[in-house]
DNA sequence: CGCTAATCAGAAAAAAATACTGAATGCAAC
DNA sequence: GTTGCATTCAGTATTTTTTTCTGATTAGCG
């Protein structure tokens, strides 16, 4: 399916506003609900949108510490990534976990209360996984971006 | 203001579904809709919401290739990190952008077409900031894990 | 006990989403 | 050229949801 300029329109207003009633988006966009809605319904079911959420506020929820984490497996173990990919799936505080090339096997995006705690999570949890070889921790001091808003063209 | 059980329940499901209508959430955790409706909105005043977006397929957009960077900075000259935190906030590339501690100054998640993209925007635009030092670039070869969704305690 | 504040259910009103109808347009086959 | 078909749209009707309003219940507290 190919996207004209109008559905371009409606995905850039709704990744980041999907609170928007049709009727707005239609105002916007100079046209009438009809079109809109049913653009919309097109969308979600070819999979241009995966899902709504909510995005909550992770500091007035306690998580005030961000941590990327590059971590090395032990490649002697054959089931290491399987293991490990499992693992990770099931942790709450990891957020992102991706297979990256360089020097080393994971990048991870982990959000916990303080430094305790990713003390806590890093000993009982991250470093106890067998798979794992290494791990080299990055706090973040500041957040210069974030958005989950992704270009239209 | 403090959450009690009901506001975490609501916030789980919202972060998870922000379609889910009122009485959907009503019904799963045993409420009527005026206590849910309530909640919500009080939720949203109080910050804990911060908003509500539509998530994108970047594969289906084109944007294929996830590549999170280090990047060091010219700590001699003083306005770096300003130029730098203005340019990146409008490079629609950059999701994510970090300060960090340790042995490298930013974190960063980019995303783009393809290998050819990023040679582009590596080139032309990261590091042809004046107050750029160093980059190293970790491809993405395989999403293990990738939420919004952080544990609501 | 009586007062107040918080929380809730149920119903009513307002607004939104969805479904339906038919008009306008573009395009391909003949 | 014109017939037929598919696409896109506006306008309206219907259904569903959100929002507002009212009053009941409960818990805490002087």
């Amino acid at each position: 399916m190919q996207l004209d300029p109008t559905d371009r329109k409606i995905l850039t207003l709704l990744q980041d506003d999907a609170q928007l009633t049709i009727k707005e988006i239609a105002s916007k966009i100079n046209l009438s609900v009809t079109p809109v809605h049913e653009r919309i319904k097109k969308l979600e079911k070819e999979g241009f949108i995966d899902k709504y959420v909510s995005l909550l506020n992770r500091r007035k929820l306690g998580k005030s510490l961000v941590v990327y984490c590059n971590v090395t497996l032990d490649k002697q173990r054959k089931e290491s990534f399987e293991d490990f990919n499992q693992a990770i799936v099931n942790m709450s505080e990891v957020l992102e976990c991706s297979v990256v090339s360089g020097n080393f096997d994971y990048m991870l995006k982990v959000i916990v209360e303080d430094g305790e705690a990713y003390n806590q999570f890093y000993q009982q949890k991250l470093s106890a996984l067998k798979s794992v070889l290494h791990i080299s921790s990055y706090f973040v001091i500041s957040e210069i971006k974030y958005t989950t808003g992704i270009e239209v063209v």
